[in-house]
DNA sequence: CTAAACTTTCAATAATTATTGAAAAATAAA
DNA sequence: TTTATTTTTCAATAATTATTGAAAGTTTAG
């Protein structure tokens, strides 16, 4: 397989799956892209790989920015930005499960506490209770096993490829 | 807090989030309402109370029971169906891990798998099969977590409530 | 069988979300 | 300064996704 059309089909994957998991598809092909490229790139050299706009470049640059997943980079005698990707790829993972967590889960977590002060005098406010605490019961646990991967073996990666290389 | 404003609160809240999960809010939405519903509830029922049509209230019901997580149910002397929200929401999480490891993640593994053939004589080529090789280990892992979340311990929320109960 | 009760389908339409592109704002060079 | 270059914003528009509702299809009762 040729390599332009590789990096093109790893492109376009990434793109597809992220729309099923609420990223939308520019934001995640920007990414791959950064990811796949040996050099910084232009908001223009996106613009041109990817056929978008000036202005989809830059709103979705700067959400990659906001997640902490890729950076501003300087290149010398070259007055624009250049863009690259964070290449620690377990550190990628961890940041998204992050950012997700705190503007997902949590708020969710702070209103199930809160519709705990219903009413359950009655039977089916007390079952409702129970559904509610069942919910809590898992948000909870969910959000305790994203923490434990975000805090997980800070090094995995790196250790892996010693290992790989090793052999 | 009134009983019925806290399960509108609770049904709008799941909605919510499930959109930023790729799910859609009226699936999110039903599924809620099935959940804190002490009765099974007939298509007309759940027209009535999200006020939504037939046809979506069919189609959405029909994805539900898709995922395994609601279940058809007949009521004596009624001739119409009537559907009910399995209980048990470590179940729910399972299920919806499980669909999504099996209808997500599985086929990202294998393009990138695919993309392994990438030709690699090249020093780029050589990159860009570290940047999959990463991806690989990272998209094997997190399937492994889901792996575990989903087998492990079957009856966690059961053990859970009885603790809580005796205490 | 026929009629009534109910469910499913799907083209039309509405609602939402993403993208463009040109104008305004910001930044740096001359 | 002024001018050229680059970035940002945002109203207009396009693309996508969800929803409706009525017609067609099924099932059950009589």
């Amino acid at each position: 397989m040729e390599l332009n059309e590789a990096k093109n089909k790893y492109i376009q994957t990434w793109g597809s799956l992220a729309t099923s998991w609420g990223i939308n598809k520019t934001m995640a092909q920007v990414h791959a892209l950064l990811l796949v490229s040996t050099k910084p790139l232009s908001a223009e050299d996106i613009m041109e790989t990817l056929q978008i706009s000036r202005g989809n470049v830059n709103m979705n640059v700067r959400a990659l920015i906001d997640w902490g997943i890729v950076q501003k980079e300087f290149v010398v005698g070259e007055r624009k930005e250049f863009f690259v990707a964070d290449k620690d790829i377990w550190e990628l993972f961890k940041q998204i499960t992050k950012e997700r967590k705190k503007r997902e889960i949590e708020p969710v977590l702070r209103v199930l506490e809160d519709l705990q002060q219903v009413d359950d005098t009655t039977e089916e406010g007390k079952q409702f209770k129970k559904v509610l605490s069942d919910l809590s019961s898992v948000t909870t646990k969910v959000n305790g096993i994203l923490e434990r991967a975000i805090k997980a073996d800070e090094h995995w990666l790196l250790s892996n490829f010693t290992k790989m290389i090793k052999k």
